[in-house]
RNA sequence: GUGACCGUAGCUCAGGCGGUUAGAGCGCCAGGUUGUGGCCCUGGAGGUCGGGGGUUCAAGUCCCCUCGGUCACCCCA
């Protein structure tokens, strides 16, 4: 409790024993396991880019309107050099697939990728500083069935680890004219009432007004209830898709909510957007969230249109969501055995035993602090290992070891190359 | 960035209107067996009461500042 360093505002250790889930470690690797598998069944490939990026990366790909770009971002320059610290992978993923002509690759591409993201708000439940994103993007075709999978795929990794109390919003946001026509529709719209509407909403009627659509605040929602809608601006080609995407989605029994006020916070999507919403884990409810963003690509310099469509989903809202519903793991490997040595000549041995029977493949551990047996025996007790094996002067002289079976409570002697086998076969 | 609540041992928490050596349970360590765990008993270590300043004869307790935590707004995964 004295001047001892602690870890960042916003951040957080996780750590081998914890009460919260999203503290630990096993947790993490139930879940990583979990969505690796189904990600990998879906045949993406996973894809690992830098923490840092150039921050004109971010800053046009995500959208220089975007709260992330303008007063999220943790970015600091050395030399002539912008660098951010990633707010999230999609930008970043795209960008390495135009670095590395990943588009000269037979077919579309598909990719998942795991790993942390910053942003730099105010931490609360369900957001932190550091958080961690998983996603997959599908790259290089506009074909409804790849928006179809991707939604599908987000669905199947909750499904898989048994999570529930989920809802599915889907929407079309139509193509890039038609959502600047609709943008136009809603500045006529909004604009005699601007004063009834918020600070922050009166700053989006100039930079993006599809945002107040998505308010929070009641008196705003009045005025948008009666806002023109969106489907009645969208190109035909979009609606068209959107038809094909949802057909998709019935064909495979995906549950859906249409939501015409569903709108992205990110510059970058068109056409299907759709958000994954938890009912368990507070007011940052969003699991997952994606949509097609056919415009990134020349966004971040490319001369030619590239389709694609992806998610993103968050760990620790993940991981919030399976405790409150109590999703369990697999409980760590058991110890096999708890070794103890008595005098100096025994504790070499043990050492050499425990290394011995590790390269055996046995999981094993021998106390590192000269204690006296009975603590020794009280550790191996609350490691929960199912052997105690005691080598002291007599052990050493007849190398047989006393082997206690610490469910029995049974204690036996056992020639030293004989222990693999006996541990071994208590495996089960 | 804004707001509310909170900050006493490793953990969970007690500490009426300020009063002298700051407590409990659990955990940890040791002893009760010259080489044996769980239960029980005994003892011990561990706190500059988040930090700084102020009021007062006296502050864990009151005031201010600050740093953290939690939750919400906002935004998003």
């Amino acid at each position: 409790m004295k001047h001892t360093i602690r870890s960042i505002e916003g951040t957080y250790d996780i750590l081998p024993q914890s009460p919260s889930a999203m503290h630990r470690a096993a947790a993490w690797r139930h879940a990583e396991e979990t969505i690796r598998a189904v990600l990998e069944r879906f045949a993406f490939e996973e894809i690992r880019t830098p923490v840092v990026e150039p921050l004109a990366l971010i800053a046009r790909g995500m959208g220089g309107s975007t709260d992330i770009v303008t007063k999220e971002m943790f970015s600091f320059e050395r030399g002539k050099t912008h660098y951010v610290l990633r707010p999230e992978l999609t930008a970043p993923v795209m960008r390495a697939y135009l670095q590395h002509h990943m588009g000269q690759r037979p077919g579309e591409q598909r990719f998942f990728y795991f790993g942390p993201c910053f942003r730099a708000e105010r931490p609360q439940k369900g957001r932190y500083r550091q958080f961690h994103q998983y996603g997959a993007e599908i790259i290089g075709t506009n074909d409804a069935r790849a928006d179809a999978e991707i939604i599908a795929c987000t669905v199947e990794i909750y499904r898989a680890l048994g999570l529930k109390n989920t809802k599915l919003r889907i929407n079309t946001l139509g193509d890039a004219a038609s959502r600047a026509r609709y943008s136009a529709v809603l500045r006529e719209y909004f604009a005699p009432m601007k004063d009834k509407l918020s600070a922050a909403s009166q700053k989006r009627l100039q930079s993006n007004p599809l945002r107040i659509l998505d308010t929070k605040l009641d008196y705003e929602r009045d005025l948008v209830r009666n806002a023109p809608q969106l489907m009645t601006h969208v190109d035909e080609e979009s609606l068209n898709h959107y038809e094909a995407v949802k057909a998709y989605l019935k064909r495979v029994g995906i549950d859906f909510a249409e939501d015409p006020f569903l709108v992205r916070g990110l510059d970058y999507y068109s056409r299907t957007a759709f958000e994954v919403e938890s009912f368990d884990i507070g007011a940052q409810s969003a699991l997952a969230g994606g949509g097609r963003y056919d415009r990134l690509a020349e966004a971040i310099g490319s001369k030619q249109a590239v389709p694609a469509v992806g998610f993103a989903a968050g760990m620790e809202r993940l991981l919030l969501a399976m405790e409150a519903q109590d999703v369990s793991w697999p409980a760590a490997a058991p110890l096999d055995a708890f070794l103890i040595g008595l005098g100096e000549a025994a504790k070499a041995e043990v050492f050499a035993l425990a290394f011995q029977l590790r390269r055996d493949g046995l999981h094993v551990v021998h106390g590192l602090h000269n204690r006296s047996m009975k603590a020794q025996m009280r550790t191996a007790h609350r490691l929960r290992a199912r052997y105690c094996i005691i080598i002291g002067d007599n052990e050493l002289a007849s190398r047989q070891a006393q082997v206690k079976d610490m469910d029995q409570g049974t204690q036996e002697s056992v020639p030293f190359d004989a222990l693999p086998r006996i541990l071994f076969s208590h495996r089960s």
